[in-house]
DNA sequence: CTCGAGATGGCCT
DNA sequence: GGCCATCTCGAGT
């Protein structure tokens, strides 16, 4: 898919947008789970955006951001979560893109069986952790390229990608890079409710 | 709907 | 040791 890879070589802020109604597709043993993207959030690479993995330079986790655009990085956070981005921008420029929010439009019963908390099927990949879970991602799963044919975790660019609804702020990521437009979301109702980041509380003095 | 708080462990200075 | 690109639950508006 040369289109695919053109447009994920440009600046994570570029690509974001367009991949809004994007299919991302996960094939396992018990079959396979769809969605439409509909919210994504750009980060940038070393020395450039300081809400990134990959500001400080190359370490074991963020390494597949370093590689070819493309690829699927996984990362692991707050001691129980996945989270999962699309690696843009030209090799080594470490940028990517975090997937937010998306709907599911296919294998909704398996989704439904791992993410057995979801109140509605508007949960089911509601949210950066959801949204893994729902598609069984894991860091098994980093580095895998999203544009092969052969590989069981797909992206397909949508020809026309769904109008940014919402251009503004990341959810969760303090100060950095204001001024430029991070955050991207659908007019859909299983964007994730926007979130300030709060400060972690201090524990009390005994 | 909103808000606050706890869970829980890897990563990096 | 401090900081997380978060989720869930309970209680309040």
């Amino acid at each position: 898919m040369v289109r695919g890879r053109r447009l994920l070589s440009s600046h994570p802020t570029v690509a974001a947008p367009r991949l809004l109604g994007a299919r991302l597709v996960s094939d396992s043993p018990e079959g396979r789970v769809a969605l439409q993207l509909t919210e994504v959030e750009a980060y940038g690479g070393q020395g450039e955006d300081p809400g990134s993995h990959a500001f400080r330079g190359l370490t074991p986790r963020n390494a597949t951001m370093f590689g070819p655009p493309g690829r699927l990085y996984v990362y692991f956070t707050y001691g129980m979560h996945w989270c999962a981005n699309v690696v843009t921008g030209p090799e080594g420029s470490a940028s990517a893109v975090l997937l937010r929010a998306g709907g599911v439009v296919e294998g909704l019963e398996i989704a439904r069986g791992r993410r057995a908390t979801a109140r509605s099927d508007r949960d089911l990949a509601r949210g950066p952790a959801r949204l893994t879970v729902a598609l069984g991602l894991t860091g098994d799963e980093d580095g895998l390229d999203l544009l092969d044919p052969a590989s069981p975790v797909r992206l397909e660019l949508a020809r026309q990608p769904l109008p940014a609804h919402i251009v503004g702020p990341r959810t969760g990521v303090s100060g950095a890079g204001a001024g430029t437009p991070w955050r991207f979301a659908a007019e859909d109702p299983t964007v994730s409710p926007y979130r300030a980041a709060t400060p972690r509380k201090q524990r009390e003095a005994p």
